[in-house]
DNA sequence: TTGACATATGTCGGAATTGACATATCGCTT
DNA sequence: AAGCGATATGTCAATTCCGACATATGTCAA
């Protein structure tokens, strides 16, 4: 969110903060989910790169469009190692990862 | 392995390789055993040096001793999912975890 | 608008992963 | 050697996650 609209939303009597702040997540949690986050938003990204359909992924991967589809979405019943193995898929190598995934 | 005993090795006629090499992984899959490989290894280093037991780590975990001796040996039935967990659940956080991940 | 292609959503049976438990083995002190 | 705390190994029923499929929705060009 923007810095000036959550500040006028502030003086509108509204308390903006995380998902984590809201449901009260414990820090490792926490990290968890901004963990998924990140890396389904970095399979949207590299796939898009590679001009690849969800359906090519999923070729590419012995998967579904479907699965692709909710993997991206960081859907809860999509695992780390669904992400991982999406992220490899796109060509993406340890280093790549661990950038991702360091970055705050 | 050191690389003079490595010599020795190949002087003998031995070809020493990865265990990639040897099961012929594509890169991805490459990547994702050494990325597993990387986290067990370093959620037993991170837990030895709180000196916690493997039952102490489960307890905060909400998990077994059993699966902590199995997810630090890499079994493979062991999911990145709770490797991520353990790794958090010891006070990593994902700057931490991004530099493990990369380390080559 | 219609058609074609991409993505999203919902469901399901089967496969993978789980915590729990029992028990074995190790390392260390006495 | 015997006892003890820590770790390893094997098993199992329950839960979670999977690919697959059907189908809805979205997008854009003809």
């Amino acid at each position: 969110m923007k810095p000036d609209k959550q500040k006028r939303l502030e003086a509108a009597g509204f308390k903006i903060g995380t998902a984590a702040d809201f449901l009260k997540l414990t820090p490792a949690e926490s990290e968890l989910v901004t963990l998924r986050l990140s890396l389904a938003h970095d399979v949207r990204r590299r796939r898009i790169a590679l001009h690849f359909t969800q359906a090519d992924l999923a070729r590419r991967l012995g998967s579904s469009q479907s699965r692709i589809a909710k993997l991206e979405a960081a859907e809860p019943d999509v695992s780390l190692d669904l992400l991982f193995r999406a992220l490899f898929a796109t060509g993406a190598n340890r280093r790549e990862v661990g950038r991702v995934i360091a970055a705050v």
